[in-house]
DNA sequence: TCGTATAAACAACAAGCGTTGCATATCCTT
DNA sequence: AAGGATATGCAACGCTTGTTGTTTATACGA
């Protein structure tokens, strides 16, 4: 829906939606998704509330966006979007959404009910199609195994970050990898 | 939150919320989930809006406990709620699942965003309850298990209900089951 | 540099939300 | 059957939402 950032866009725009996105990252960093605005937004952000409708639907469109752009941003740090399927790479893959679930704990205020379930549906679009493409090449079909190795990542990450006493990451990753891999085998 | 509605209760509270859980219902039958206002639910159980809000937080309250009431029906249909861990009860309850999510897609209209992030956190909290239940009496952990499992069958589900042209559900299952079951079998 | 296109600001709108205080109806207990 | 307790009806509140029409400011091509 919204294009690449980065492309050459009216700078009024570009101005506009930085601010949007700003002013709202900082907002999740204060208080609940369930609790902010759109003139909570618009208000930090110091733009007209109708400004913000022209270029988001909602308040949901706009989460989505962003944990799209955060999330995107870990994979590409990590280089995982240029490889293709190996266990060293699904444990890295892992690790990343690991990573990024604790961090949205850590960093924004009770991540509660609509937050999380919008944060799951964005984040394993992108894990799913990522592993499709890691196994674009497969003879037989990925379809089946995709799904359930997404799945199972996202649900053992979301798991991980919901611990009181979060175990060291890579001791953890350990425990998960195996399950999560062997139904991948035999694409390696 | 909200006790068993076959409790002795004051006959009015027991009247009003099954009316509005109808009228919920039915409404879901005609209308988006995100479209559905508060005031439409209580216009079809002929109740006051403020009276709404003495049962329920708000219309995403409802939505949980109506999907929970549901699917709780099917699971005890199956006296899945009774038994163990076999492969055999696995079955019936990634069927179950899938049945239930198709049911849905097919009665309801067009599930959107917020509605299946629901569906999705309230059926794979009962799912993730049940398979404890089955593993209870395990010597090791199972709490990666059934979160890997849990997630595995949700994911299988919906990508079945999402299917454009479904393919016959036992058939489907057959592929499904040994996905899940794997991360299972130390336990059967 | 001028003119047009387009974005942003502003103001107002109907509608929904969640809450309140109070009156009325229904209940359960004794 | 009478009492207090509690659920519901009703009306109004301040607030947020998403939208619209108009004006002002900024960008960009000719």
């Amino acid at each position: 829906m919204l294009p690449n950032p980065d492309e050459k866009l009216d700078p009024r725009v570009k101005r506009t939606r930085g601010l949007i996105l700003q002013s709202f990252e900082n907002l999740l960093a204060e208080k609940n998704f369930e609790s902010i605005s759109v003139q909570d937004v618009t208000d930090k952000a110091q733009i007209n509330r109708a400004t913000f409708y022209a270029h988001f639907q909602d308040k949901y469109t706009l989460l989505d966006y962003s944990i799209n752009q955060m999330f995107m941003q870990e994979i590409d740090k990590r280089t995982l979007n240029i490889c293709t399927y190996n266990t060293d790479n699904l444990r890295n893959l892992i690790l990343v959404v690991c990573e990024f679930l604790a961090r949205l704990h850590t960093d924004c205020v009770q991540p509660h009910n609509q937050f999380e379930s919008f944060v799951e549906t964005t984040v394993k679009k992108q894990v799913f199609d990522l592993l499709s493409y890691w196994l674009r090449n497969s003879k037989i079909s990925t379809e089946l195994p995709a799904t359930v190795a997404t799945s199972a990542i996202y649900g053992l990450a979301s798991h991980y970050s919901h611990r009181k006493k979060r175990p060291v990451l890579d001791r953890f990753v350990d425990e998960a990898l195996p399950l999560v891999a062997i139904n991948l085998e035999q694409f390696a």
